[in-house]
DNA sequence: TATATATGCAACTTATCGGTTGCACAAGCT
DNA sequence: AGCTTGTGCAACCGATAAGTTGCATATATA
């Protein structure tokens, strides 16, 4: 069962947990703190969010600070770009839209 | 059963419908035609994306053309815009280390 | 009008997901 | 050494998701 980050982001408590770690590193104790749900949980999220390579962890003593990898959401940037091309000649063409009812306006 | 833009491209099969219909608008017979699939499931697909709005439908006849509606990925965009500073700030940091290093080897 | 075609919807099945509970293990503390 | 703390893993459960089959409806076509 290879998960994708499409898949880990699909989760709103995954994503939740992505944007907690986004600035400081923290242990998945800390973490559950923030979270009406058993530490258990967000430790299967972690491990699900860990195996696709969204957060790293670095190890100290028995603690383990999770982070964000943002390398892998570049991916899902990679993803957008295929269709960033139709949206900006969509917006190019709403605005010549603009420009020729301006025009007339004149 | 309120679905966002996360689940809707969480699966892969919805993300080929995405880019099958990215550049021209589709029936639902077409797109099942590029499927290993029922044209009942891709039914099923296209409901959920139009439930979010990430894609449109032109009613011609009988026949239902479906299409992209790069609007919702925009959304996707803006999510990404949060860490977008992030990883730009991880590249900066490491583009001042390499003008360290390479400041050093003169 | 009868038939064929395009589509959506409902019911059912199987697989997977998210959560909980309980346990194991390793690292600190007294 | 014994206790506490931080963490991961496995087993189980209820909900949901994706796919299939069958049917209903509307629009073409003969």
């Amino acid at each position: 069962m290879r998960r994708d980050i499409f898949q880990a982001i699909a989760d709103p408590t995954r994503r939740a947990i992505i944007a907690l770690i986004a600035m400081q590193a923290m242990t998945p104790n800390a973490i559950a703190e923030n979270f009406n749900t058993t530490r258990q949980s967000v430790s299967k999220h972690l491990r699900i969010l860990t195996e696709c390579e969204l957060v790293k962890q670095d190890f100290q003593g028995r603690e383990i600070y999770y982070s964000l990898d943002v390398n892998k959401l570049k991916e899902l940037d990679r993803w957008l770009d295929r269709y960033r091309a139709i949206w900006e000649s969509q917006f190019n063409q709403l605005d010549s839209l603009l420009t020729k009812i301006k025009n007339k306006e004149k």
